[in-house]
RNA sequence: GGAGUCGGCCGGGCAAUCGCCUGACGGGGUGGUGUAAAUCGCCUGCGUCGGGAGGAAAGUCCGGGCUCCUGCGAACAGGGUGCCAGGUAACGCCUGGGGGGCGCGAGUCCACGGAAAGUGCCACAGAAAAUAUACCGCCGCGUUCUGGAAACGGGUCGUGGUAAGGGUGAAAAGGUGCGGUAAGAGCGCACCGCGCGGGUGGUAACAUGCCGCGGCACGGUAAACCCCACCCGGAGCAAGACCAAAUAGGGGAGUGCCUGUUGGCCGCAAGGCCAUCAGAACCGGUGUUCGCGCGGACUCCCGGGUAGGUCGCUAGAGGCCGUUGGCGACAGCGGUCCCAGAUGAAUGAUUGUCCUCGACAGAACCCGGCUUACAGGCCGACUCCUUAU
């Protein structure tokens, strides 16, 4: 506890753990369908990502993987889990952003690694919001 | 050793790092009560420890629990089940048995009530498909032509007999043999088969080296209508209960029961009470009908309920072990264990390593089944073949 609390406030800025707690996940249907208003997007052929800020200095991050997309309940698990482990890596660059995550076709098949190198490049494409 | 049948079980392992849901304890924060000690709750970028998908979690095909609908009662309609006996909360499930099919066998498969209650249907082919039928064939009689010396034979036409033979079909109205006959035929007989009645065994389905009767009728189809027996009220956890921003104006709880007839009692009377019979618009579940119920009035209260939240939500027809009863499904008793509970929805990711290189696939109120999908592997029982002793 004590390591923590010393990793906490570094230089007057938050330095996140590698959690993902409630905090980090959009959890209303309000949310979701502000996000869907006021998106940015960025999209392969795995994801499509919707993101806009939000007045916290945390990011929040939602999934929206349609069973008409991914047919499987097995499949769309794989895909929750996926994003929310490389969400949570990456959340420390992310800051006050909502982020909504909808699978495509093709990323029911795709192997882990595909996955995560393409959702990496999303996240840089989502943290430039931040510097404008 | 090979081939096979049945039953049960497992469903990648280990390590490191980073995470998620949940419970307990602790830390920190916060709120209530209390003079206080304390105590109760809530929150958590915190710590420790425990638990964290399946055999099918799936399909949603049956059956139940639970919840609400009006406490449900009957008839019809509608739906389901269908050899017998058990098991069970219940079932369309399971067990045991009977019958039939398949297999040398262990075993396995069966939508397995009724076709002499009635109606319908049976394509194509075939003469004929259900009160049988005569296409070919076979045979008698008549007729006429004809061969022959004759005996006897061949053909035409007509008429009748015949289901033994041919051919058609999924199916052609018992089978084999002998007798019989013009040719044939259960026409007669023997055996086999079949049906009916009885006896016997069995709880029963059913069986029958038993007795008697019948020449033998009654093709199939009931996943065609139908008949018979039994079962079934509807909707579902988005059930339902509670808290409660917004919005709209009514909403909720309790008690009581209408009108008339007749009789009795009380009262001076108006009237009241008890019993009795009759009537009535509207409302109400499951389609209809009926029953039954509610129903008019009075009193009291102020909330209501969308977003959102809380509960329902997991201790159960529960697992495991032992024991008793039973062929068994299963049941009784004793002991022991607590084993997911999410809700934008946890049960994972990365790396390394090992091996037999990992299939089908993700809980959503809970159980019992069925069905379907499934890489690979383990255990037990049994059958057949082969080899050896």
């Amino acid at each position: 506890m004590q390591r923590h609390s010393s990793e906490i406030k570094i230089a007057g800025k938050f330095i996140q753990g590698q959690g993902f707690p409630r905090q980090n996940r959009l959890t209303q249907a309000a949310n979701f369908s502000h996000v869907f208003k006021h998106a940015q997007r960025s999209g392969d052929k795995y994801f499509t990502i919707l993101y806009c800020r939000n007045d916290l200095n945390y990011p929040r991050l939602g999934l929206a993987i349609a069973k008409k997309r991914i047919r499987y309940a097995v499949a769309r698990n794989r895909l929750k889990r996926i994003i929310r482990n490389s969400f949570r890596l990456a959340k420390n660059q992310l800051l006050g952003v909502d982020i909504v995550i909808m699978a495509r076709n093709q990323s029911e098949t795709a192997v882990n690694g595909d996955l995560f190198a393409s959702l990496e490049q999303h996240w840089r494409i989502v943290v430039r919001i931040n510097q404008t």
